[in-house]
DNA sequence: AGAATAAGGTCAACCAGGTTGTCTACCTTG
DNA sequence: CAAGGTAGACAACCTGGTTGACCTTATTCT
């Protein structure tokens, strides 16, 4: 008898591959999850380098590794905090927005597949009961993402 | 709503990291997850560190280093294959076999106070749901572990 | 049988994605 | 206004993988 954490690594595994696969069939490059992550926390909210690290679950000094990478190829910028002359707000570019938007349709998709695939409700089960052993493990504070990847 | 590979992956590292941490209450040194799964691989078959690489998906030359670590600790030996000269056959000790024992019955523990937390019969349904999505996109030939990890 | 090719294992160089540690410039608080 | 904390950059290092070359033994193909 398969042992969940497997199933749950080879779900995660399944997923992921088929996200990449496709966005290399339609010539996106496909970027690591971090940067999606990334992408994701920014629309939200308007964050530093080290916001992003902690987010992410890891030192900042990582972070800034992946924020030059995003800004090198274009989905992000840096622009000086009003404020704090030490500090730069990250901020999405129009190029980044557009990736993000792709990217979750894209999400979209395949878990309509999976729906299609195991039943609507079972994957709705599937959320739910996630989401509850998440919090009964954590109570309400998130522990940022940390590297699975 | 968060994404479901998000749950996924974030509900993986919870229950590794629970299981992380029992293991080093109790005192036993908690090898990496890959061990583990060589332990799991190498109960069933005997295998050769080329075939642990490929259940595990990584180069024989990783795998290599896997088993020479697990051979220092005591936790597996390497024997001399009957007929092929050029292989050996890695088996589990002793140590090895009391150590998967020991873990198989900490997952229980870790899944039975999931089932607790979320209802058996929902825990059910997850492990169902994700069984069939793999099947369903992997056909019946299993793609190896990969690292997650 | 003998030659070409494939396969197990080891060694070595390298790489990616993290870490820690240190430094400077700036901010905040007593 | 001095003391301590924080954002960010830079550098050294670690881990867990990779690729490539090689030797030895097996297998396959004339």
């Amino acid at each position: 008898m398969e042992p969940v954490p497997m199933l749950l690594a080879m779900t995660y595994r399944a997923m992921g591959d088929q996200f990449h696969d496709r966005l290399r069939q339609i010539g996106l490059e496909p970027l690591r999850p971090a940067h999606g992550y990334v992408f994701r926390f920014l629309k939200e909210k308007r964050a530093t380098t080290v916001d992003i690290g902690q987010h992410l679950g890891v030192t900042k000094q990582a972070a800034a590794k992946i924020v030059s990478e995003l800004d090198e190829w274009g989905y992000v910028l840096r622009e000086p905090h009003p404020t704090d002359k030490r500090a730069q707000y990250v901020t999405l570019t129009t190029k980044g927005r557009d990736y993000l938007k792709f990217a979750d349709n894209l999400w979209a998709d395949l878990e309509a597949e999976m729906a299609e695939a195991i039943g609507d409700d079972t994957l709705a089960t599937i959320r739910r009961g996630l989401a509850a052993y998440l919090r009964h493990v954590h109570g309400e504070d998130q522990p940022g993402l940390r590297p699975v990847w």
